[in-house]
DNA sequence: GTCTATAGCTAGATAGAC
DNA sequence: GTCTATCTAGCTATAGAC
């Protein structure tokens, strides 16, 4: 039926997200899915045909989330630096665990054998997530909460870069490698200058 | 015959060691080694009867770059950030171009479905890896060449991260933005507190 | 050291019954 | 929408000839 159609490929779509974000894209099979919703192989090539086109949901999942939580984020009347821990501790996340990276730094991971429907996707995500970044640091430099030398948009290019690669290393060397990578890039946005 | 021994399994590191760069472990076979040497995979599988014992082998492999590259940096009569600098365009890099990662952040990505024994000795990389780069920012803050808040250490995982992510990155954005984050972080560092 | 041949498995994908 | 059955292709790995 026409409703748990929906469902179901909603089901999908959040497994798949969850293993992209533990395995990679390369990484987690039809099978691995099929196992974990006790169904068949058969059933989800039914919702989708190809890989590809989970792929491209998945695209389309993460872009969703950055719309939900970049405008909750915008609602939200609080302090640049509060805005920015909302970042680091919920949308950068993607409700992660210790186990989870971003779902685009483990895309960016398997680029060279990415289906090529995903890739022009994965850079829009990128610079949609920069663009974000980069509007929380220009409010809290206009208002003087946070203060950096040069320009905004490499600044925001730096923070989201360190957020990444932190959730990859504290997967391997514990979180409180993450914490540590936060407090420091913290510390030079309101020391500096 | 001894000689062709160590020269082949030479080639096939040093060819691994690329497709690691480029397409991560889990995403090239010894199929895609045989095709690209000329010889069958049976006869990789003479000199790394498993894919583990490759994976390994790389691992050496990448200890040994790290501890010439380290020695030569020791070595070499410059400012703390001439040795950054190459660090940043050499190190790093492992013979990169701009289609390469770091093979650790390459290792890390894969995490969940490395071989066992891989993972401490990724492990070992990083740290080995931060030790000298905290070493290096260390040596910049006595002289008075660099300047940042916090620990040294911090500091030192901070600089990593944002040159891998920055890697990372530039396989999809351009090489530019590797620059500019370079750029960024160097700017941060003379200009802090 | 390199080869042919092959085992055993898993991947993505499709056809067709229900 | 989900199933069984099946296909093709790729993978890691091994045995044994040369």
């Amino acid at each position: 039926m026409q409703v748990r159609l929906k469902n179901r490929k909603q089901q999908i779509v959040d497994l798949a997200l969850e293993l992209l974000q533990t395995r990679g894209f390369e990484n987690f099979s039809y099978q691995d899915l099929a196992r974990q919703l006790g169904i068949t192989k058969a059933s989800i090539h039914h919702h989708f045909p190809k890989k590809e086109d989970l792929g491209v949901a998945l695209c389309q999942a993460i872009q969703d989330w950055h719309e939900r939580e970049f405008s909750k984020s915008r609602a939200f009347a609080g302090s640049a630096l509060e805005k920015l821990d909302r970042y680091v501790r919920g949308t950068l996340r993607y409700g992660g665990c210790e186990k989870k990276i971003c779902p685009l730094s483990s895309l960016q991971a398997d680029i060279a054998s990415l289906p090529e429907a995903m890739r022009p996707a994965l850079k829009r995500l990128d610079d949609h997530e920069l663009e974000f970044v980069a509007e929380l640091l220009q409010q809290g430099r206009d208002n003087g909460e946070l203060s950096f030398p040069g320009d905004v948009r490499a600044q925001a290019v730096l923070v989201v870069l360190t957020c990444k690669a932190a959730l990859q290393y504290s997967r391997v060397h514990g979180s409180e490698m993450f914490d540590e990578a936060m407090a420091q890039m913290k510390q030079l946005m309101v020391a500096s200058q």
